[in-house]
DNA sequence: ATGGATCATTGAAAATGTCAACGATTGTTT
DNA sequence: AAACAATCGTTGACATTTTCAATGATCCAT
């Protein structure tokens, strides 16, 4: 206690631990940080962070079918009829039939759920610049590197 | 499911969408990711990610409290209550009244917990290098560099 | 045309997250 | 010393998220 406590942030004592260098751990905090941050942020809205995940999909022009969504969010299949069941509910996006295949749906955003996204898609913007302030531009372009490349094993 | 299977997994499609630049979502995906490596490699010992990491501070020496840990691993005051319980009933830990304060209770491991911890930290070492093993060790430490530092916000 | 696989969906069970209280204890104010 | 507010661990209630098995509809390969 007697050193390196730099005045505000209170640097708490077990960051001393050997734990503290885990990557896991410090995904977890920041994935448990940024989710509070972009839920207020998105709180606007009326939108959480998955709903936005699936509705910024469903605004791509990708033309995404749910099985896709799971895929590419790490969700269960279940979660996106949930999530698109509350987004559909509320007009912005609708489900369409697959063309190639009857089973598989297409969600595809409607112009009212275009217009929230870009309403979300600031607020988000913005709150992820503002969780990312201690990084300048260059380190969060090398996050972002890293991170993707982690992901492709 | 889930993203860690590695094998074959063709690129999906919507990795061309805008959203797969988001650090959010990112972080998002390797948390999802390596909570499941991580569980499945705890299993062995029948841990789970948020006891190992609980059981691993009362294994530092640095003798933390409840309070400490929850503030650490990002967790409410509640939930350490259980993990504690249950690394108690299995004779892992053990809970000490603070000398300093008789309200606090400081977390430390028993022998039978150190031998544990040991197991479980090798295996998770193991699948946290097989995760992220399209990086070198100099791009590990550098995101773990940059995490930490994210985290200081 | 039959059988096996895949898709969205449902429902149940477990795990996690959030929040408000409470007794015991501490520190502070008078 | 007495009264007061604040803090710690704990309990309990509740919502959300995760995980998994099953089902009907549809596709694909034999």
């Amino acid at each position: 206690m007697t050193v390196g406590d730099a005045v505000g942030t209170t640097q708490p004592r077990l960051a001393q631990a050997a734990i503290a260098d885990d990557i896991g751990l410090l995904v977890a905090k920041l994935h448990a940080a940024g989710s509070v941050v972009n839920n207020r942020a998105l709180a606007d809205v009326d939108l959480r962070e998955r709903s936005y995940s699936v509705l910024r999909l469903a605004c791509s022009g990708l033309e995404p079918t749910q099985r896709e969504l799971a895929e590419f969010l790490s969700l269960d299949p279940s979660q996106i009829v949930a999530l698109v069941d509350g987004l559909e509910q509320r007009g912005l996006v609708e489900r369409e039939q697959g063309r190639a295949d009857r089973r598989q749906k297409i969600v595809r955003a409607t112009a009212a759920g275009e217009r929230i996204h870009a309403q979300a898609e600031a607020a988000v913007r913005a709150s992820e610049r503002e969780q990312l302030a201690a990084l300048d531009d260059d380190e969060v372009a090398t996050l972002r590197s890293l991170l993707r490349r982690a992901l492709r094993s």
